[in-house]
DNA sequence: GATGAATGAGTGTTCATTCAT
DNA sequence: CATGAATGAACACTCATTCAT
């Protein structure tokens, strides 16, 4: 006897899921300027069709994994986010949990860097996703006040944590061996010694 | 003896340089994606056939576009480099010569920062474009023998120097106000901070 | 006994006109051509699949709708259609009426335009449709036979009355001013003249 | 031996006729819904890529296409047109050349009705179009000077030549038997009943 | 060297229709 | 009766590249 849990015609969040690790697998794989939508569709096993059953256009395709892939990186980021630690540590455990992030899902990471850098990127409302950093950036400012971060604007103190990070973490970049866990530690200290006062 | 009535820039370099700005005006204005091969032959007022004159094909004329600002980035960034100088200000020229570069010709930085984010990105010879910038890996490690510099990998340490930069100089993906020349200086500082022991 | 708490005209029905509305609405401002399924549907506000309750397929709801408007052409011309007048009042009559039909129903005139001309228009049973219009042919009989008509085919006969008012009344085809009231006096006059003995 | 009078590689009229004929030729079988730019090519012989280097896009072919036809349609017209003539005969010459150019080239005239009942109709310039025309407007308004004509607005006068025209030669409308040539004599006679005083 | 013409293969998207519920 | 989901086939159009001149 066969049970059916959802129905065979209602909206399936699995294909949208389908299509979501698609788009970012493609992507990876041949870069965005090859990732057709029948490609991605292929991939997803899904009809061309159906695509436009869960996603307006392929900007929406695009755009909508983007901003998915940045939730998921903002949760992971701070899991274990405790604003009752000190601020060096605050900001350590978010930089080893990005950088964690950044090495184990290197497809996430690389759609949004591909992403970013390509005119894409200035379909998305930034201040929305920026939203879901807010609790980093209130560290860095609490910093500054306690006179234990430099006093500057919060994207210069952002540009020595986080792109190192992509550099580092991304061996399209990085054309070196991999990182070992000392130089992973050894990273978060000259981000910090960037930073602090 | 020839006598050149005409400029000795020939005809040929002439197209061929129309061909690499075409490249990298389209690139910036519409993205890797819609930068067609007829699209790029019409912006530099040649026929597409006329582009398979200069490049092998497509990825011919992107990589050798690519390289060809590396180059040029490279020889900005060298320009004033004096050897003689403390490492420090070495350094802090080398900085502040390609902040200026990436600022003053961000079309050109933007394009590559495209073509490296993207699987074009596979295809080039690092090796060879590192080659341009070894004085500065030179300097690096003069730094470390002395003591005046953090004794790790060098990308460690071109990772906190150069990424910053990108990401402060390109409005993609710096979503804020620009920077004051001394939001430019502080900038250095860290950096400095970061890699100095 | 039964009581209709409900107005009498069923659910059904209204969203059989809905359709009909739709297609006719679409028709006009998009054209035959553009014109899909699933436009017509959500300009109903019904699903795509119900058209399929009411209607076989796309050929149908097309015909169907042509259909329909004619006949409720027909009604319009012969709503005060008297035999007992003199023939040129009686044609008069028509004439006027169609006129005032078809500059007050544009939409639907338009519609069975676009339909005629197009290979829907081979499908339609012309003999049935004709049928509605029997009242009218009887009267140009009549008047052949009176002398007082020319005694051709009627098809001659119904040329130049009927297409004048398609090409005067559609604003498509006439690339002029409009016609005011005296015009359309004389146009009548006109179509009289051309027909009369 | 084969001499080539033409090169292989330029552009060619031929085939633009060829595109030419085709649309005529399928919108007339399958009419306007039906006739994509893939079956026009087909039925050209051409790739569907090599339309787009003779017309912008399919509403440049259309919209093109129905040109050449108006102006085809006018030197025919205008053909044996002597000014000299009484106006009666001048009419009469444009009538029965108008007459014939329908029924003779039945594909041609119903494109431009299609056409002219669709979307794409209001593309047009009409008033270059009807340029084409300008003679017989004036042989109207001497006409009407010399009062032999009714004093009317010229396009009121043009509906009772002209769309009766259209009506009797085209099977699609005539639901009936062909016109004899009598027939056609007499229709003129009514035509011209309409328009005289 | 330089080109406009030409194209098979592909693009993103919409089509008319069916299906399970 | 009514529907949203699903799709193969088609849509208009552009692609990178080649070819004859």
């Amino acid at each position: 006897m066969i049970v059916y849990f959802r129905s065979m015609r209602t909206r399936d969040d699995e294909k949208k899921e389908a299509l979501f690790k698609a788009t970012v697998k493609l992507v990876n794989e041949i870069g965005f300027v090859a990732s057709s939508v029948s490609k991605i569709a292929k991939q997803a096993r899904v009809s061309p069709a159906t695509l436009y059953v869960y996603y307006k256009n392929k900007e929406d395709l695009l755009v909508s994994t983007y901003i998915d892939i940045k939730l998921d990186l903002s949760q992971a980021i701070l899991s274990d986010f405790d604003a009752s630690l000190p601020i060096r540590d605050i900001l350590k455990n978010v930089w080893l949990s990005m950088f964690d992030y950044v090495a184990n899902n290197l497809e996430y990471y690389k759609f949004i860097e591909q992403f970013a850098n390509s005119p894409y990127g200035d379909l998305v409302d930034h201040q929305a996703v920026e939203q879901y950093f807010i609790p980093i950036i209130n560290v860095l400012e609490r910093g500054i006040e306690q006179k234990i971060i430099k006093a500057v604007d919060r994207h210069i103190l952002a540009a020595f944590m986080f792109p190192p990070i992509s550099y580092l973490a991304n061996p399209r970049l990085l054309h070196g061996p991999e990182l070992s866990p000392a130089d992973i530690e050894t990273a978060f200290t000259m981000a910090w010694d960037a930073i602090k006062l």
